[in-house]
DNA sequence: CTGCCACTATATGGGGTTAA
DNA sequence: TTAACCCCATATAGTGGCAG
């Protein structure tokens, strides 16, 4: 304990209490000189990597042409190349996302990324991460008892999930294989955690999707507390997140409420990136490998959270927008209650930023590229 | 290819701390 | 006092380098 009180900083005056979140609109995300040194030491690297392999650059064309002829064959029949990197440009705007969401949630790092200099600024990463890490390690143990009480209680499995092995899980357990299989495919009929009733629509996929108890159960268990988790039913609201909350909320929320994770991390409501959060973590549960691994058997983990983010931050039309919308409304109502107020929380993340951000980055490939 | 070693990441139990 | 967050220590699994 007295280590890591220790390790604050006394001159660190970024703790506060109230966090604001800086405006991104108009700002440059982080200090041109700090940038320009992380960028001059990527470059560096890079141009060390150039001189291993030279020789590449003479024969530019027919190097650009022989590498060409894959393409067809091994890439994309009918597609155009540019729509090709179109599209991943476009994912890469999840990343962008992603950091506009790290400035929702740490208001304080945009401004400390552009005053540190480059070893500070590598060292609070390093302790960032390192807390990331643990905090995802907690919730994978926790996860990992509660999964199995609620599986346990809910479909009266004859075999009962061990809360501390989870030899028995996975497919080899029937209940498990139910949970864990893919929409498509068909476990008795009926599959897949994530589905409200644990049932899947054939004929309207989103049906149902990203509803089901087990994940609200999760989603609670982890941002409001373990016990609130026992009072998740049917379509009810998450009116009562805490027994001791509601003479605190009665009294008016001047103090805070009973602390939470939520509340600690200022998380006023339901985003899709915590929604994939727990959906990854729930899937961990459910399944019978002891260890993280970003791809166990044929399943991705990583691909599964671009998914699910994408499917809430990259939505197709105004029809699919408003869907999602919904949904993330049932889910801050599920979570948070109804009479939840949740418009304290700025919008940081507003296509403006998005946009600005996006422009930074080319004209800072531009300068990159132009400078070799 | 195999065995060994070093290193990193993760799992997990336990205990400290805090707010109500 | 209690529930729950947070942190630490330790064990274990995975990874990569390297010599034989």
């Amino acid at each position: 304990m007295s280590q890591s009180t220790s390790e604050h900083d006394p001159l660190d005056q970024t703790h506060p209490a109230t966090p604001v979140v800086p405006d991104l609109s108009g700002t440059i995300p982080t200090s041109t000189e700090a940038r320009a040194k992380r960028r001059i030491a990527a470059l560096e690297e890079e141009l060390q990597e150039l001189k291993q392999e030279k020789g590449t650059k003479q024969r530019k064309m027919t190097y650009y042409i022989s590498q060409g002829r894959a393409i067809r064959r091994t890439t994309v029949l009918y597609t155009s190349l540019e729509d090709l990197i179109g599209e991943n440009d476009r994912r890469q705007d999840r990343l962008q996302r992603g950091y506009l969401a790290l400035a929702q949630t740490l208001p304080w790092v945009h401004s400390k990324l552009t005053n540190l200099d480059v070893e500070d600024c590598e060292d609070m990463l390093r302790k960032l991460k390192k807390g990331a890490d643990a905090a995802q390690g907690d919730d994978t143990s926790t996860l990992k008892d509660l999964v199995t009480a609620w599986v346990n209680e809910d479909f009266r499995v004859s075999p009962l999930l061990r809360p501390d092995s989870k030899q028995l899980r996975s497919f080899v357990h029937d209940v498990c294989g139910r949970l864990l299989c893919p929409a498509e495919w068909d476990w008795s009929n009926d599959c897949t955690e994530a589905w409200a009733n644990y049932a899947f629509n054939g004929g309207d996929v989103e049906k149902g999707l990203f509803r089901s108890k087990i994940l609200v159960q999760a989603f609670k268990a982890i941002f409001t507390s373990p016990s609130s988790a026992r009072e998740v039913e049917g379509d009810g609201d998450g009116a009562n997140i805490l027994k001791n909350n509601r003479r605190a909320r009665q009294t008016l929320n001047h103090v805070k409420v009973k602390t939470c994770i939520a509340s600690i991390i200022n998380m006023r409501k339901v985003t899709p990136r915590s929604i994939a959060y727990v959906v990854c973590q729930v899937r961990f549960a459910l399944s019978s490998v002891s260890s993280w691994r970003t791809v166990d058997g044929d399943f991705n983990y990583e691909a599964f959270w671009n998914n699910t983010v994408d499917f809430f931050e990259d939505v197709p039309g105004p029809v699919a927008q408003r869907r999602v919308a919904k949904l993330l409304e049932w889910w801050t109502r599920k979570v948070f209650g109804k009479n939840h107020r949740d418009d304290l929380t700025p919008d940081v993340v507003s296509k403006m930023s998005v946009t600005a951000l996006a422009e930074q980055r080319k004209a800072l490939e531009d300068a990159a590229f132009d400078s070799e």
